[in-house]
DNA sequence: ACTTAGATTTCGCCG
DNA sequence: CGGCGAAGTCTAAGT
């Protein structure tokens, strides 16, 4: 993330015309290539934007940013500038999670046995060359599991796991890895999909994981 | 403007409730007490925020915003400070001002005059105990006279600027300090309060004042 | 990918 | 001050 102070002008063009006049604003470029132009005041909302993805191109005093696909374009002329610091905030940074799904991780990493009896915790994003699976455990018998977290479990999300699994099977020692889809809701549609390729769903409750309140046997839990 | 970047964990309670993991972030407090919480993508709508008018309270490691005179709360819990600084943007920023209201400012401190013939300015934001008024003149008789400068001259723009009057004229030298309303309309009922309260009301043209177009006389103008 | 509905919507105008 | 409608709406969810 990138934080420059200066005194800029700024000239918005696209859905529609805008110019900033030259005044001192605070810019903000962050890691996925969206810009925001803020004033001291005046919350939430920047005065101008543009959202990922993006290119950026910076030569002498100006930033162009262009909408990639698109004929939006945002041109920041630098008068002076009184700050420019840029922050490497992690590589946690790119994916960028919902804040309900990411927690839910978090809760369900801290007590894995709510994904499947006996089940302890590996570790947390577990890559694959195509990307890292939420949770890896193993189970009762020490057979790993791959563990997709979702607020809501979707057809996406089994063919999201299945992918994964696919990858995660070539490995030595976890060609029988089992698959889990632990969501608040699971929808039948993937239920059904998720069965017929043997990856157990398990519906997950919030307030059970933050200990709020005793689990109940649910429709599901009974089958 | 402060700018903070930093591992936190962030709490709102107000309008709904909601947490945000421990993570790095970018942390926004603006001049006029707005709050941004901001992660390194997704860009326009920060994580969490708290729009202006606000208190904001900071003890060890904690920092809290209430609103005032409202029920939300945001709680941040600061673990581990990256970063944190402080800039200066101009006295201008202070109170949220729209960019119209802000660019009309400027240039009415440019060339006071078009607020009333032979107004010299002494300062813009000239303060009072009850926050800065605009702009602060004095005429050709060397008297004072405080500006109050809106887009739209209102009810509540003439309540304001007669409060900012009342506490001026308890200043040595100000009893007789004068009140000018300069906004590009001006409503016929906000026209009626500044008359009867002895305040001036001036339409100014944007476009007369950056020097575009030739000024015309006004129906009020005349008067 | 397109469409629709919700948002701590925000923001501005009008009665 | 409350209601109504637009926004470069944005964003998530459903189809």
């Amino acid at each position: 993330m990138r934080l420059i102070v200066a005194r800029c002008e700024v000239r918005y063009s696209g859905r529609l015309s805008a110019v900033l006049p030259e005044a001192l604003r605070l810019l903000v470029i962050k890691a996925d290539g969206s810009v925001m132009v803020h004033s001291d005041a005046g919350g939430y909302k920047p005065e101008n934007w543009m959202s990922a993805p993006t290119v950026i191109e910076e030569s002498d005093g100006t930033i162009e940013v262009r909408k990639v696909g698109g004929e939006e374009r945002l041109s920041i002329r630098l008068a002076e500038v009184a700050s420019d610091v840029t922050h490497d905030m992690g590589e946690a940074a790119g994916l960028q999670k919902d804040g309900v799904e990411r927690h839910l991780q978090e809760l369900l990493a801290e007590a894995p046995h709510w994904c499947g009896e006996g089940f302890r915790l590996v570790r947390r994003e577990w890559p694959t060359d195509i990307g890292p699976v939420d949770l890896m455990c193993r189970d009762r018998e020490d057979c790993f599991v791959a563990v997709e977290i979702k607020r809501i479990g979707t057809i996406q999300a089994v063919e999201q796991l299945t992918r994964y699994l696919e990858r995660i099977r070539l490995e030595p020692g976890m060609r029988d890895c089992r698959g889990v889809l632990a969501a608040q809701v699971v929808k039948p549609q993937a239920r059904v999909l998720a069965e017929s390729r043997g990856i157990e769903c398990v519906e997950v409750d919030l307030a059970v994981l933050r200990g709020e309140r005793e689990p109940e046997l649910t429709l599901f839990d009974a089958a």
